[in-house]
DNA sequence: AATGACATGTAAGAGGTTACATGATTGT
DNA sequence: ACAATCATGTAACCTCTTACATGTCATT
């Protein structure tokens, strides 16, 4: 089944209200280990959900600057994600083009492929340092609130895959260092 | 910069003349973890490559099935080749459904969530069977041809990450099913 | 008798990215 | 003085997937 998008516009609107604004932002700062999406989808998505009568929206008038719209989900809404929540997953897919680069390793030298695989190094290991700040501050609002739950256990994964791509990475290193 | 998918099929080129069939059982059998590519992009990105005089086509001529069509790298398309391979990669990207299902797992029993759990170990576990054997086949021909040194790093990183998601799916099960 | 491997390809559509346009307010 | 944040949106483009079309041969 297509269009995830609108799901996951559906599934953060069903904690809150929200601009299309603040769901990227979301997305950014809660998902971005294994999901993405940019305005270009979200704001028309977001018509389509109104026009369907799964989404309401609130203007708040501003000055200076676009209004404000509050994007709230609808019971019609909330019947639809839950439908797509019961259904199987689609399989996990990831692009990561540096392993390309190491696969056509031949064709470069071993410090070419070193830089490669240490950029890729310092990638994980900022995501890996975000979620761990992320990790804190939601076990300490579980403590007050149980709907960081299930938010957290996904950091978590996260973590996991930004640990083991670390690892990977020392140790791919010193392989291809090693005098043969 | 886009159209990665021409430097894939130049990059599986470099190795070994092979068909467009080949190029696709390749990525689906070295690359299943961090990379795919289809017939809608191998046949027509073929055509255009040889447009452009990055590779040359030899025809087979089949009985009763299509002509078998040939492809190789020329110096050409190796320059491209390397070229790209000189540049910084784009950041990793993944797509987790099972991640999304979770993070609105407030809508789901405890039972529904497991599930998805379980069915998302269930793939890791199929995929890090296949990568094992994969890795036992490549260290064996290591012994005879260097060639497969590359490659075999990039099933390294593969078995990692599924392993780390086979972790995190135990131990999420457990936080789950734990009373509380 | 049915499935899977071999082998090509196209057309339509869905999904996703990028660049552009606008511009005040807040923090460093 | 400069960058980041807030806040919307569109149009063009590129990428990618899916369904369709064709048919043999080898294996179970």
């Amino acid at each position: 089944m297509g269009n995830t998008a609108q799901f996951v516009i559906l599934g953060i609107l069903s904690k809150e209200p929200m601009t299309g604004y603040d769901i990227r932002k979301r997305v950014k700062t809660r998902m971005d280990s294994f999901w993405d999406i940019n305005y270009g989808q979200i704001y028309p998505t977001l018509r389509m959900l109104e026009k369907e009568g799964k989404v309401t929206k609130k203007v708040e008038i501003m000055e200076n600057r676009p209004n404000r719209k509050v994007y709230s989900i609808t019971n019609k809404g909330t019947t639809k994600l839950k439908e797509w929540l019961l259904q199987s997953a689609e399989p996990e897919s990831a692009k990561i083009e540096t392993l390309l680069k190491v696969a056509f390793g031949e064709h470069l030298s071993k410090d070419e492929i070193i830089k490669h695989i240490n950029e890729f190094k310092a990638r994980n290991i900022s995501r890996l340092e975000n979620e761990s700040k992320i990790e804190k501050e939601m076990k300490e609002q579980l403590k007050k609130n149980e709907k960081y739950f299930f938010p957290l256990l996904t950091v978590l994964l996260g973590k996991n895959l930004h640990r083991a791509s670390i690892e990977w990475a020392d140790n791919a290193i010193d392989l291809i260092s090693e005098p043969k």
